[in-house]
DNA sequence: TCTCAGTTTAGAATAATTCTAAAGTATTGA
DNA sequence: TCAATACTTTAGAATTATTCTAAACTGAGA
């Protein structure tokens, strides 16, 4: 509540009711990987929502202020990851549901050199899971 | 042509015109990634096209006889990879442009287990790039 | 050649996301 | 305190890759 405020106005934010409402359920310590759908449907039981357009709006600007991760692993539905240390993925591709992999399980020994011209921006290992 | 229509009845597939026409610029030997879109655009130089919707069910089925393999990187693309052989990607997401990472380049020394009652079915190691 | 399962196709439907533009609100400085 | 203004929210329309539908077509075997 208190802390949502200071990140949003750390964040040249203005703390409106919506991002409080959202910043409080993403913010709350506890690791998630939400959609907008996801999250637009959890925030509706609240007595007062938030429209599904201020939900993609605020998930983007949290993305651009690295408050949260977006990642790309499905081409129905982008995911919002509200752990942003580097960490790594499996995924359900039947489920549809993402579970992190504690970074200390994962061991990358040897890379390749970015293509001329190009940086790396960031590395992915996503681990598809059947049953 | 000829190796093209081997292919199709290996795979319990007819070798319709339209099928032949794909696999013939699918299977040429050398490794490509193509979208629906781009295959389609392609196609349609040639006299006789081929409808969209039949890019959409030839890509579907070769994928699922794993003569292609089918990559979720991007939001609003499905790729296809003719390098059926184990290999990752860089993927510059700006220019939405894939390329193969030749697999002695990269090592991954230490995996996770997979979650109880689940198998690993494909790890995909995707090294975002930017300019 | 005939038959039929398999295939192709145009166009409609779907669905996540983005866009638009009008109404609402937080902030600030007088 | 309050007006001015830039920022924010919102409903609904637009966009767009993909899937679906159902009717026409065709390859392969009898
Ligand atoms: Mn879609
Ligand atoms: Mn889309
Ligand atoms: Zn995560
Ligand atoms: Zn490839």
């Amino acid at each position: 509540m208190q802390r949502t405020k200071e990140i949003l106005r750390a964040n040249d934010l203005r703390p409106t009711k919506q991002r409080v409402l959202i910043g409080n359920f993403l913010f709350d310590g506890v690791d998630k990987h939400v959609t907008a759908e996801s999250l637009f449907k959890k925030l509706s039981n609240e007595q007062r929502g938030v429209s599904l357009a201020t939900v993609y709006n605020t998930l983007h600007e949290f993305c651009k202020k690295e408050l949260l991760n977006k990642i790309t692993i499905d081409t129905d539905k982008v995911y919002f990851d509200t752990n942003i240390s580097l960490h790594h993925h499996f995924f359900s591709d039947k489920e549809k549901i993402l579970l992190d992999i504690k970074s200390q399980d994962v061991k990358i020994s040897s890379m390749p050199n970015a293509p001329k011209g190009k940086k790396i921006k960031k590395v992915e290992l996503i681990i598809h899971l059947e049953d």
